[in-house]
DNA sequence: TAGTTTTTATGATATATGTCATTTTATTAA
DNA sequence: TTAATAAAATGACATATATCATAAAAACTA
């Protein structure tokens, strides 16, 4: 973990993001924030915080990439939703009093803040812009949970998948400016997302490159025809 | 529509719900929304908004049972979510400041008071712990939204079915205190809550009605066996 | 009250997707 | 580099649930 060639910026110069929900809080307020923020490291794999822990703060991805999931009765894991540089994770659990509800792992090696639920609040309550900001974000989740849920309610394996791939691009991007999404999941992970199995998420892959809309090199997933693919998806927005 | 039988009382004097979002606003607020808010009555089965329609305001419901749904792309609805007297609607578009995604439909007549857009922001801004009630709200809306998603991707229809039938008895409650969830509603309304076919709704119905641990008559659904029934629904919380 | 429409009920059948088993291929560790 | 482990791939088969068809009952409405 050669954490001293990572060069960590206070938040008073955070440029990671533009539109993240700190980013219109004042200059005083960033001090604070640099002064009661903790720093942890996560290795590709581990568990950020785990389903039922009591919430004790709010985390500030740095940099890495996170997926929140939700553990079904059976065990079986369904991936909620992504976050990554930028992103603020737990405010969901945090702001209603609650423990968390969404097991979060690292999909690659993390370096994540952490600040504490008490100075968050007292910050919060102080800046009407990160409230009015917070607010935002939780409409923006519920509109995208809910979409998701009419999704797997009724679409069809191959639509799922092809809305998860739509999705995994327009989080993380193409790879330098290629056709390669920029994530490295298995394809149990997307299986995960569409919320079907390993098997059918490996067929429906192999599919998709058939019929030229997507191409598999080893774990990469290269997006040949986004257009089709969206169309595939039954995405109309 | 007998309207002038209908006793309303002025936001000032509200005891229609006893933790809605508004019952922590001062006095004085509360008559700003007295001299705010308009007044709208709906027939069962009428559409308080439609999917798509720019947000023009907030919903309070002051009688009556409303029913948020969400339509697929083959025009097969899905319940999100129901509102009953003292609830709001509409907070979500109108927060990420959107087009309704989600129709709201009258399940039973209504009286619904409507307050504009401007007039709720004035007092959203002026009034913080209002505020801190719409969060968690929203959080609340997506902690539920989050574990329908994974009740529909993971359990089967027997388990889904009984556990609208527990959603529903713990929203509306039964009749005076007997056996029957206080809420009519169609079969083909409850396969749109468990995600599934109205024939298979019925099967289903028939089958917890066979076991002994709901009792239908007529459009009545009685539940004998709660703790039975939450068994069958795989709810462990 | 009779007639029309909607809802509930039930059977027969189809099918998408899950499950289980096995092989091949990658990745990781020793 | 080899061994060990994990992931991907593919086939055979099972099954839950959808779909289609029809009938019976209930709820409107003229």
């Amino acid at each position: 973990m050669k954490r001293g060639k990572i060069e960590i910026k206070p938040c008073t110069e955070c440029t990671v993001s533009s539109n993240g929900v700190f980013c219109s809080v004042s200059e005083k307020n960033l001090g604070i924030l640099d002064q009661a923020r903790g720093s942890n490291f996560y290795k590709k794999g581990q568990t950020i915080f785990y389903e039922g822990n009591h919430t004790n703060g709010l985390f500030c991805i740095y940099s890495g990439k996170v997926k929140l999931s939700k553990l079904g009765e059976n065990g079986k894991e369904q991936i909620i939703r992504f976050a990554k540089t930028g992103n603020i994770l737990g405010y969901r659990s945090l702001l209603s009093n609650d423990t968390y509800h969404a097991p979060a792992t690292a999909m690659e090696d993390c370096h994540v803040f952490l600040l504490s639920k008490d100075r968050f609040m007292e910050i919060l309550e102080s800046d009407p812009k990160l409230s009015m900001n917070i607010v935002q974000l939780l409409s923006n989740d519920l509109k995208s949970a809910e979409q998701l849920l009419i999704d797997i309610a009724q679409k069809s394996v191959i639509e799922r998948i092809s809305e998860s791939l739509v999705l995994l691009q327009k989080t993380f991007g193409y790879v330098n400016g290629g056709k390669t999404i920029n994530v490295a999941l298995t394809r149990s992970e997307i299986a995960d997302i569409a919320g079907t199995t390993t098997e059918t998420t490996i067929r429906t892959l192999v599919q998709l490159d058939k019929e030229g809309i997507i191409k598999l090199v080893d774990k990469k997933i290269n997006i040949l025809d986004l257009q089709k693919l969206i169309q595939r998806a039954k995405i109309y927005d």
